[in-house]
DNA sequence: CCCTGGCACTCTCCAGCACTGAGTGCCAAG
DNA sequence: CTTGGCACTCAGTGCTGGAGAGTGCCAGGG
């Protein structure tokens, strides 16, 4: 149904239009790239390929552009991930290296792919739920509120403060650190939850209150907030132009966390690249962005995931290269610290 | 020279061009706002305003509009700060109590600006310098390097790895935290550069540079970082038409923190509401944009700035009035916790 | 059976044009 | 100082006609 020329045509418009950003006619085509037939027959095949959905023409005497669904073939089928340049990759060598902590690393990796792919760039926290956990810290601020300070193996660091039912004494504070500490260090938090179940029957009745007010704090701590970080730089890369409905619910929707979270979706494999291509977005507001996505991670657990967010004409080739290979050294940074 | 009239005239174009976004002509004015004379006269006031500067016309056969120092002259005394509804001042508190831990104040707080005013708004994390050291904590991740967590009676944590020079046993590590704790627990982060600068008589010869090593993180985490952090909300409130060179410029702007903290300048006094208005502005990338800021703070001191950002043609009374209730509210909460 | 050149057709884009209406500046009179 | 009147300016709008790009279709050739 679709010999060699006729997808060779949907590559070529599909490359020109992303390039150009204009519709793109038959007698441009054989021009710019070296098919050796005549505009008569270029335009015969991309009837067909309008017939199958895979181009349209915005109105009746302008070239074609590719449909959602010609991207999506043009994606699976035409084009491969296009391997960064040298430049490039010592760009992202140096611009990671030497990150101060892990909020650092997670910046300078967002800004480092909003400049490589000059799209928006998203990037998840590390999820904490694989990593273990290295001290408890309780560290009181007045004597019926405490500070509670966790760090993880992943070099994260996460912090609350917990409202004591009762006053409690700089004794029992260290008390309840050290047992916290004892019976906490080393374990995966994923496992946490059933250890800290346990917890209150080591406290001495009287302390029990305060104790379960930390505990609670702590399950908060990793079972709701533990994910939901995702940080977003390039918002200047988007234009006006590639917009349907306007800049302004990119924007909006780019400051919802909870938002973008359901856009990376869920982990999948490590150095698997996803492409949601327009509608095949999860999420409504978002339709009409296309986002190139990976997993990131240590060794082969994937952590969490960073991508791309861009207008269905995007340059997916390159962006894919981009997001692997930013994952990837994300990961060797990750595991290194 | 400019009497009465001409006054309320001008006040009532910014006004009258603040909620419409079109110029306002003669006719228009004397409708709307019941000054009891004819457009004629009004004309005359007109030309008046506009040769001293305060209006222009941006074609002949236009209305007029406001220029810089028209919205100058209107801000220092024409208008007053409108204070928050009812309704309003309910949002802040219900808003922002029940934040988490100084992360979520400040994201509520950012957040809670830029709905209320309709524009961009920009929150700078409260200065680690005026506060004081409630713990340090140092954590070893692999036996070159450590974790260092710094947590002030603000609330605020800090973090950073060290690189160490050689490996450092725990029991070495346990010692050197007790010694920092001795000597830094309590004191003025802005009295630290001194307190550290002769720590390293006070370690053994074999174990100083290590020490050394943690020292200058301390001293970098202080002095480098600790002013840097700017969060902002609602950049989808920015209209392409409010700015002649395009969102592009701004946005890219509000991804710069150095630019940011640029733009919200040294901390005034507390309760004092800052206007820049257009080239009035620090920042040679936000020309053509407005801040209306004040500094927040526990207590009298000023600890930080926040402020909300838009076009030349704001809200002022308004905007003036909700960044001075969140201003206050802020420093209440911060002073709570 | 596929490719090609030719041709008529469609539709956007743009420049030119006249017209309308908002708004002005000026002037003479109250 | 204020006012009504009047002539003037100019952005915006809608219409028209031509240019150009691109197409679809058809008949002829390999």
């Amino acid at each position: 149904m679709l010999d060699d020329r006729k997808l060779a045509v949907l590559r070529a418009i599909v490359e020109d239009f992303v390039s150009t950003n204009e519709p793109v006619g038959s007698k441009t085509l054989v021009d710019r790239h070296n098919l050796d037939v005549s505009p008569a027959t270029i335009r015969n095949d991309m009837a067909v390929l309008e017939e199958q959905g895979f181009i349209v023409q915005p109105h009746t005497s302008a070239g074609r552009i590719p449909t959602e669904q010609g991207y999506r073939l043009f994606v699976d089928r035409l084009s491969g991930i296009k391997p960064l340049s040298l430049a490039e990759r010592r760009a992202i060598e140096t611009f990671l290296t030497g990150a101060y902590d892990l909020d650092d690393v997670v910046m300078r990796t967002v800004r480092l792919l909003a400049q490589l792919t000059r799209q928006v760039a998203v990037v998840q926290y590390p999820s904490l739920i694989r990593s273990a956990v290295r001290h408890v810290e309780l560290v009181s601020l007045t004597d019926r509120r405490l500070l509670l300070v966790l760090i993880t193996d992943t070099g994260r660091v996460e912090q609350r403060t917990a409202e004591l039912p009762a006053p409690m004494a700089e004794d029992e504070i260290a008390q309840l650190r050290a047992l916290l500490n004892a019976c906490l260090d080393g374990r995966k938090l994923a496992d946490i939850a059933s250890i800290i179940a346990e917890l209150p029957e080591r406290v001495s009745p009287a302390e029990r209150p305060n104790a379960a007010a930390v505990f609670s704090v702590i399950m908060e701590t990793l079972i709701v907030r533990h994910e939901e970080r995702v940080v977003v730089s390039g918002a200047a890369n988007l234009t006006p132009a590639d917009f349907s409905r306007g800049l302004r619910e990119v924007l909006e929707a780019l400051e919802e966390q909870v938002v973008l979270m359901r856009l990376l979706g869920e982990s999948g494999d490590r150095d698997a690249v996803t492409v949601r291509i327009g509608s095949e977005n999860a999420v409504q507001e978002l339709q009409g962005t296309s986002l190139v996505a990976a997993a990131y991670g240590t060794g082969d657990l994937a952590l969490a995931r960073l991508g791309v967010l861009g207008p269905t004409r995007m340059d997916y080739p390159t962006a894919m290269g981009a997001v692997r290979a930013v994952a990837r050294y994300v990961g060797q940074i990750l595991a290194e610290s």
